[in-house]
DNA sequence: GTCTAATTTGAGTGTTCACTCAAGAGAAGC
DNA sequence: GCTTCTCTTGAGTGAACACTCAAATTAGAC
């Protein structure tokens, strides 16, 4: 019942920590993670509005009381999920300055194909999730602004000679288009991101 | 009660004629009329899993029993605004082959911005509707597949020296990042649809 | 082995959903 | 002005939803 942390939800959520937490609430991390793992693929199966409490459940082979001991909502067990989708777009945000834009391309193409889990509640998010829900949205386009800095600096990098309206917007061709082919791919998997990916970065750093 | 038509749903629908309908339907036609703006406000602002019965109903002015009196199902009267808003992305499809790629890209970006709705229920459609709806995703991806085979033939006539493999890929670049450029401007309507829509159509006949 | 606190159970709450239908209101057609 | 068929009303159905809670179970701590 008792939590030892809680980063911003209100009650009864019990974080994953550095040190080795106590023993007696190894049962709760454990269904903790169940449940995360069930929200996660059933978001990717059937989108957001798709994942209902009693299908978690059902794949995590838990009840619904064993879910609220764990999480104070649905929303929460959700965007726990989401947050670890936008986190995984952009893994190594400390690197700001010294990724080249190839680097940029082609760790997004890896998550996708290689996380397709996490890519389609990525998606997701940015269009059906992010329009009701205030918080998705603030998220979602923080996020996207973030993404664009970075590509942005990798622009400016190999071509030193463009203005800085025009590294910016290039930068965000560049972002709104992965995203769009990103989309196609979650609708047809045998699309080939890489090679579109490719073409798009060519674009990017371009004459003309 | 009698509909003197119906395309392909079940039970009582009613039609709007090319001929003057007989003036005994006129209420009904009416009605029909204010569920569909109803239904497309609705999917627009809130998404398709926003867009509840009762939602259209007060919209519309009607009540529930009055909706089912014209359409068989809420899901009818989506599908209904969901064709529109293809049809919408791709007005005249009888000019294939006699449309610059300018025209097309031109045509794409005042849809987008001059009918916002539409637009919101198209781009919604491809991600969330589309999953899980096997009618729908069949009708996004052939409407995809068409789109992208006019933009080929654009291409071609402008690049006449690059292969078929080359058209194709250039083609399903452009449209798959038009999609993300809509999405995006789906959640920040300041985003600039033309500026970006312009750069990507110079990089699909660029030199390279 | 006992104590104690974490965890799980599972029936139950109230709400909202898509959808129904018998009956009444309305207006076109004669 | 009466008939007839269309349209609207609005209470009601059952299913699914997120969420609750007192009681039972389990397992770490000592």
């Amino acid at each position: 019942m008792i939590g030892f942390d809680s980063k911003g939800g209100e009650p009864a959520r019990r974080e994953r920590l550095a040190t080795v937490p106590p023993m007696r609430y190894r049962a709760g991390l454990e269904t903790q993670d169940r449940i995360l793992h069930a929200t996660r693929t059933l978001i990717a199966d059937l989108g957001l509005e798709g994942t209902t409490i009693k299908g978690i459940c059902d794949r995590a082979g838990v009840l619904p009381g064993s879910f609220y001991n764990l999480f104070a909502s649905k929303e929460q067990a959700i965007l726990s999920v989401v947050r670890e989708a936008i986190d995984a777009v952009d893994p190594d945000p400390q690197h700001l300055g010294t990724d080249s834009l190839g680097d940029l391309v082609e760790a997004y193409v890896r998550f996708i194909t290689e996380q397709g889990d996490l890519a389609r509640v990525y998606i997701g998010i940015a269009v059906s999730g992010a329009r009701n829900n205030t918080e998705l949205r603030r998220r979602v386009i923080r996020h996207h602004e973030g993404r664009v800095a970075r590509f942005a600096v990798a622009i400016r990098r190999e071509r030193a000679d463009l203005d800085a309206a025009e590294v910016q917007r290039r930068a965000e061709t560049l972002v709104s288009s992965l995203n769009g082919v990103t989309l196609h791919y979650v609708l047809d998997p045998g699309f080939d991101v890489a090679l579109h990916a490719g073409a798009l970065l060519e674009s990017a750093v371009a004459e003309g």
